[in-house]
DNA sequence: CACAACTCTTAACATTTTTTTACCTGCTCT
DNA sequence: AGAGCAGGTAAAAAAATGTTAAGAGTTGTG
């Protein structure tokens, strides 16, 4: 979570120029923004780790910035070695592997990690003209690639779409439920009885913690990083009414909660 | 689906220069890559099965993710004895199948199948040097072969080939349905009660993905990315005009949209 | 080549929804 | 009783979306 001032945010992304990064140091025409707020993970328990092995400083430092501002961890290496290394060790969701790279090429990097690791999925970032056939087909096993210089716009969507591909089961398995309600996290749906009840997007992405966080008693603070983000700073207050508006959709008899539940001088709790 | 394919398009994008952001030298992303959304089967009735019989797992792994991604349903078996089991018995309604196999050849396999079940397609991988024509001649009966090594894009198109000269139905098959409204993908033809009804081009490609999407929750961003490409940046208001326009031809009553539904603060969501 | 028809994009304004803030009441504990 | 906290309510503020229209570019046609 960086830059998360949505407050300042301006109204449509073709004025913001956010410092995006030079894909490569020949092009600075590119001029990526990337700071809308877009299908971020919110709430998410543990964030999506990606691994960036690139030797290029500014470009790890701008595809840092910009995966992080996505929401992701990101953990990274500057030579082929110690990226092999790091993918192994540190267990990242998904690898983005420049192909020209010091001590090891990232094309036997991503042979030797399929061998390895073949579930984790990798993005390879390939200069024009190198062999695409090759590093995407089956002999390498790369998942998809983008060839520089490139969009971090086009890289961020695809990397998206991989991580889709990979992991369908966060489309449909993520559904709780606790009495007649059910909650479909994918699809920011909960439904009583089979019928939909409407909540917002804050009071979704409340429920979805407390889901994700049972019988644990979460103070108005931990609520706020976690819901609003690190950079907002609304009153604490702002929790207690969306607990309000939560109780009047959610529970039977908002007088009495019996599933959010209020721990006086503490937080909130939520029993399924 | 890109709207590359959909649209008639002749002329390069890149001397679109409204937004300030040159379309960049990239626009040499004219060549086709197999990762990108295509010609799928797009909310098909049901899906088109692939059975890979193939003892390398890498190999299998990498085929189901690339033929899944395509929309396709995929089985497997890691020899041939089995693979001819799986072949009988789950009728797939094609069979890729690797030569050198434990337990009983491809070769073997693929006169054994052709001679139960003579309509089932079937596409060999084969080594280089090998004995193409006995591969493919009428002695056995395989529908096509690649060498290996091969790219994905290859074998993905003689897939494609193979079983659009199998079934001329698969551009029948192509056929959503929703209330009285029918979308013919391959066609970009849409009706209601039989009268068509006109969409343009990005107003076509916008309804094919909501399609290929069901009850999903849309970003504009990924709309963006999906109908409009990478390498354009419209404003993310371009998305709601659209929208609009869809729904003034697509629903019933514009006001009160059945089909297209807005998420507020997320995007939009196709309910069939 | 001019002209009309059409598409796409952007902008401006209207409307709706969400989020935040402010103010007030009641409760609990010392 | 008074301080501090929980919670209700309403309204202001902000953001998102709907709507309409105008400009630029394309296509098709005479």
């Amino acid at each position: 979570m960086k830059s998360k001032l949505s407050q300042a945010r301006p109204k449509d992304r073709a004025n913001d120029s956010r410092s995006g990064i030079p894909a490569t140091a020949t092009s600075g025409a590119e001029q990526p923004r990337w700071n809308e707020r877009r299908d971020t993970q919110v709430g998410a328990d543990k964030k999506i780790r990606i691994l960036i092995v690139e030797d290029e400083p500014a470009m790890v430092a701008g595809l840092r910035d910009n995966f992080e501002f996505e929401g992701y961890e990101v953990i990274s290496a500057d030579d082929g070695v110690s990226g092999l290394e790091r993918a192994l060790a540190d267990h990242p969701d998904l690898v983005v592997l420049d192909v020209m790279m010091p001590r090891m090429s990232g094309l036997d990097v991503c042979k030797q990690l399929k061998a390895k690791r073949p579930s984790v999925p990798i993005i390879m970032l390939t200069a024009r003209g190198q062999e695409i056939d090759k590093v995407v087909g089956l002999e390498l096993g790369a998942d998809d690639y983008v060839t520089k210089p490139f969009s971090i716009r086009e890289l961020m969507a695809r990397v998206k779409a991989v991580l889709r591909r990979v992991s369908p089961h966060a489309n449909e398995l993520e559904v709780y439920r606790f009495s007649d309600v059910e909650v479909n996290i994918r699809q920011n749906e909960v439904l009583r009885d089979g019928a939909p009840i409407e909540l917002s997007s804050k009071e979704f992405a409340l429920l979805a913690y407390f889901i994700s966080h049972p019988a644990e008693t979460l103070s108005r603070d931990r609520l706020l990083d976690a819901v609003w983000g690190y950079e907002n700073y609304p009153n604490t207050r702002t929790v207690d009414t969306h607990i309000v508006h939560l109780r009047q959709k959610l529970e039977l008899n908002p007088e009495e909660p019996r599933f959010i539940l209020t721990v006086h001088g503490s937080g909130y709790k939520f029993v399924g």
